[in-house]
DNA sequence: CGCTGTGTTGAATGCCGTCAACGTCGGTGG
DNA sequence: CCACCGACGTTGACGGCATTCAACACAGCG
């Protein structure tokens, strides 16, 4: 069955398309569910697709030969994710593990010359998409480099509340599953160090949250310890 | 005067070209050397150009609010680098300083889209190079948040060296100047500590050096300290 | 010949990782 | 329904690695 073109016809990446543009696009993917914590695709495996989010998010995950994990980044819903086709690569650099139960559409890597060739404006925008995470990453280098435990966490958490961030009575919730594990992953510290500055946050009223949850209520204090700036 | 294609040919970048494409390519572009520690484009400057590296060594640079500086890359001969235009931005998020005498080529922003169009080859090669960096960085920040600082130094020593090493009577040399100061700017530390380190590889033989000059003469004592296997 | 940039080394401080113990939530199976 | 168990979270004590502070040495250059 196709595909129905409003699965995609809202997202940013394929605006100016037309019904037929969209509809040949989609015809090219596959569309499925992954449940939360399934993974998919694995670091150093062959990179034969990439993909897109629909709903839910992902999290990208880097795994040293020593076991240890770093989080490399969360991906939002409408961004592609493992497109290392674009980047002339053949195997994935990291693995891709679902946050939260979500959907995604699937290309064959074949696909991307089509798409690429058919809509410029697509393949430029991917091209965007990868720029803006060099810079990230470049930013996350620089963090890690200049500022302490306490700042990168309070950087993390903004960047998690400004690109997942969903409003509630009480202040602004990330809105997938995360435990303090993942925050130390993410900042290059240890769970411990996290709890003890969340703990220290929540006398303060700047977060509060819960077993594998984070809402932010005083974002203004956030920024301030982040910039190194508190009062 | 019109540039000679030989300035070109040999490159990775540009293989496959016929004379012609050269030419064509060559007449958009502008020559110029750069004197070393000369800057050539600025962190937060409009990016109206980007450049090729022919010789020398670039250091690409950012520098946060605080005044704190990081190295993010050096470039190579051979390069482009202040591709702003191919990742869709408008500003540089990084300065760009000679780290050694050098030539560079300069185009305009609108030459791309021409180069692209006619040149995809050439497209590709720069798409490649933005993932490779992206990769790398995302290394960096692996290594930034699972290795110690001796571990860090060392796989910085051994990545300049199989990028710009070249080989000479005591071993391999970094060719081009670079300081402690450099070294602690790319790897999160100290200039102290960096002199620290490097003092104790140079008695134990793996290292020498002296002012402004790195010579590594035992690479695979580099790596095992890199990979915190050392005997 | 002094000055500035670079490099070295010692001593002391402190941040944060490590080790350890315990508390709590939520799902699962009897 | 409830007991159990594993995953997640909290907190204290301790120690080590690297930064910070300080002083000095040396080279190149005007």
């Amino acid at each position: 069955m196709a595909l129905d073109r409003s699965l995609i016809a809202g997202l940013p990446t394929f605006q100016g398309l037309g019904d037929r543009d969209l509809d040949a696009i989609l015809s090219l993917a596959r569309a499925s569910h992954v449940a939360r914590d399934a993974e998919i695709f694995a670091q150093d495996a062959a990179a034969e697709q990439f993909h897109l989010l629909l709903s839910g998010h992902v999290r990208v995950v880097r795994t040293t030969p020593a076991g240890d994990q770093v989080i490399a980044r969360y991906i939002n819903e409408g961004e592609f994710f493992g497109i290392a086709v674009a980047m002339g690569r053949s195997t994935y650099p990291a693995s891709a593990v679902a946050a939260a139960d979500c959907v995604v559409l699937t290309w064959p890597n074949r696909a991307w010359a089509e798409i690429q060739a058919r809509f410029p404006a697509v393949g430029a925008g991917a091209y965007r998409t990868i720029g803006e995470r060099l810079q990230e990453t470049q930013e996350r280098v620089v963090e890690m480099s200049t500022q302490q435990v306490e700042q990168r966490i309070a950087s993390a958490v903004l960047r998690l509340v400004r690109q997942s961030g969903r409003k509630t009575g009480e202040g602004i919730e990330i809105d997938f599953p995360i435990t303090r594990q993942d925050i130390a992953e993410m900042t290059g510290t240890t769970l411990h160090t996290v709890s003890r500055v969340l703990s220290a946050w929540e006398e303060q009223g700047i977060v509060g949250g819960g077993r594998q949850k984070v809402v932010v209520t005083d974002p203004h204090a956030l920024l301030l310890i982040a910039e190194n700036r508190r009062p």
